[in-house]
DNA sequence: TTATAGTTTAGAATCATTCTAATAATCTAA
DNA sequence: TTAGATTATTAGAATGATTCTAAACTATAA
């Protein structure tokens, strides 16, 4: 069977072509940073129609069964992240590309407290870059 | 003068009403994070009008002008916050709320290495936190 | 097979933010 | 001071990312 049909039959997603087509994509390199928009185009380019709907539900869905991460960088744009490990972001706003910073490239001698009440949900960290010039 | 009248004048903004309502708000306490909905909702409050569009305009005037900072949390907001100290944050999402976190909170043992002809622009940390249950 | 539950889709709706262009307020020079 | 120029404010339209809706379609279990 297909990898990407396994990965979503494990997560109990039925794997339509749509689907497949997705989990392939994200399958193909081992680590991806992902947008709705960027998908979209990649599959134009590769006369795959799939509905912008669809991108959304599914990168959503995958992302809520623990196949994807999602978060947001500085501006308003959703990102899906395949590298499931604890990690960190360079942001190239130039490019408007992401590059990991793996966990154990940054290590912190010295942690603030957490408030009252509350407990660390998660980390975010996004090194903005820029040019040298 | 008004202390926002002269902060204005400082930056050559010219000291409307609007203008020195808000910045009064910022002076009134020493740190704030806002939104400009969040803004809005207050200055109606105290029967104060100004319009959806003057509140972006001047914030984000202010942002240029470097008396507030301007940034993106998890979400799809734009924060504008009045300490301009070198500084991270905590981000409470049962109250959509930012708290401080001093830059000698945290400090790093090691750093990640800067991707080649690129340099660091700034740094981005939100520790999101979540209820203690 | 077929009924059912799950999916996809186009297009409408939403929400934060910015734009537009008309009106109003502030400033400057004389 | 005041006229004219410049800068601000505003309502409402426009934009862009994302989500919703409801109708058409597809996979699946029995």
């Amino acid at each position: 069977m297909l990898e990407a049909k396994k990965v979503l039959k494990k997560s109990n997603l039925r794997p339509t072509s749509q689907r497949v087509a997705i989990v392939d994509y994200i399958l193909q390199k081992n680590k991806v940073h992902i947008t709705a928009a960027k998908l979209i185009t990649h599959f134009k380019n590769k006369n795959i129609s799939i509905s912008l709907a669809t991108i959304y539900n599914n990168l959503n869905e995958l992302a809520d069964k623990g196949i994807l991460r999602k978060f947001y960088v500085n501006n308003d744009k959703m990102w899906f992240d395949s590298n499931l490990q604890d990690h960190y972001h360079f942001y190239d706003s130039e490019k408007d590309e992401l590059i990991d910073i793996d966990k154990n490239e940054i290590s912190f001698s010295k942690s603030p407290k957490i408030p009252d009440g509350k407990i660390k949900d998660s980390i975010n960290i996004i090194i903005n870059l820029k040019n040298k010039n």
